[in-house]
DNA sequence: AAACTATATTTGGTTGACCAATTATTGGTT
DNA sequence: AACCAATAATTGGTCAACCAAATATAGTTT
């Protein structure tokens, strides 16, 4: 009798204030350039405490949405209302993403790394990377499993390719992938040996200064993994 | 004189707060999996309020760094370290980016953005994109400046796309896009006609299926605006 | 000794009051 | 009337005390 029942999906009170002052925004109640309305009377009129508040401007805040002025207000920028837009209610923060997706970007900004790492590394770049790729191995061939040194050996291979935005982007996108491999097991005894030589491959391609060739072995690790999840 | 004088820098209280706590973490002190000390212990031991604390790690809970349970304790989350290596002092957020990394990252996502829109439009996708070219259009014509409708276009190829992380990127560097154009006076009236063209070419490849023709198209119109600004 | 229950403690969350910087208002001076 | 300085009100930031849930501890029973 007791599974007929609904589960009551109860809202974190922050993101309802959330969804208020988006209102806010949207309606054109409140113009970018403007001023929001004080913590206080926010506060107020919802009904509820003003920490409350403070904690869903921050939440805006974060995604760039609004910015506070200490002792005058908070205004919105201008493109807070594209940011809305995508806003409604999957509270950003790329939640609940596909994995198709996730992998098909993550082999765009790796492919496009690689590229740069090729085109731009120094020396300094190169022994980072090797380290990196020592850390590696031997944290596979140690504990046989090694996600986050793997993650950490492409995260330098962006450092080295001097794009910061690239860079950013892909510190993003990392913990959902990692998320994702931990929970399909993607690591595999039989498979470390091939993958600690595409490292190597694509390594070597950055040190030789071939932006092609580091694209297509990046191209070819990564459509592996994909393969072997799949 | 005073001119000698070098700007002390002053450093936000959290910053430190929060590079205290990511010492714990990448030092090992707490491992992934395990409980953070509570926030009353971190505050008396570095000499700060509660409340500070309370936002360092609020903000380490933004990044996924850290994952709170309420009246139990914080756990860091297993790929913290990785994030909070780049997390050294420049604060994430993609701040102080430069703007060549912008543009040449806005390029690769707009590119296959606009190729996956040509893949996988529906009918309402095109209706979509159309209406949201009207609005450009008008406003343009009205105002003179449109890049919220501008970008808000872009978004809309990037949703045709079905590529959820791709978009959510997007979205991600938008605020820095605008940004960037609004400090650089992108607009300008006799460029208006252009760029309308563009976006009317980069529609009627989507509509017409062509991947590898809007790919172009954006290209064109991303590298025109780009020349425009240098 | 083991298992369970009741109590005490610890923990993150919440609240209301206070602080300093900013902004608006007021009164006076030229 | 215009400008300016002094004061009052407003605003976001900070803090210490309190709350309820979760956990640890002690006591009791079997």
């Amino acid at each position: 009798m007791l599974e007929n029942l609904d589960k009551i999906k109860i809202e974190d009170p922050v993101e309802i204030i959330i969804s208020q002052i988006r209102e806010l925004i949207i309606s054109g109640a409140v113009k970018p350039g403007e001023k929001l309305p004080p913590e206080r009377k926010l506060a107020e009129k919802m009904g509820v405490s003003r920490n409350q508040v403070r904690e869903a401007i921050n939440k805006l805040r974060f995604y760039g949405i609004v910015k506070v002025q200490p002792q005058s207000g908070t205004i919105v920028t201008g493109m807070g209302t594209i940011a809305l837009e995508g806003l409604i209610s999957d509270i950003l923060k790329l939640e609940q993403v596909d994995f198709k997706s996730l992998v098909a970007t993550r082999l765009l900004l790796e492919k496009e790394a690689a590229r740069l790492a090729a085109l731009h590394r120094t020396k300094d770049d190169l022994i980072q990377l090797s380290n990196a790729l020592d850390r590696y191995e031997n944290k596979l061939l140690e504990s046989g499993v090694a996600v986050e040194e793997d993650l950490l050996f492409h995260i330098k291979i962006a450092e080295a390719g001097k794009n910061t935005v690239l860079k950013s982007l892909m510190m993003i996108i990392t913990p959902d992938i990692v998320k994702s491999y931990i929970n399909l097991k993607v690591c595999d005894d039989k498979n470390n040996r091939k993958t600690i030589d595409e490292h190597r491959d694509i390594l070597s391609m950055i040190a030789d200064q071939n932006p092609e060739g580091a694209m297509e072995a990046m191209n070819q690790h990564l459509t592996d993994v994909q393969a072997f999840i799949q």
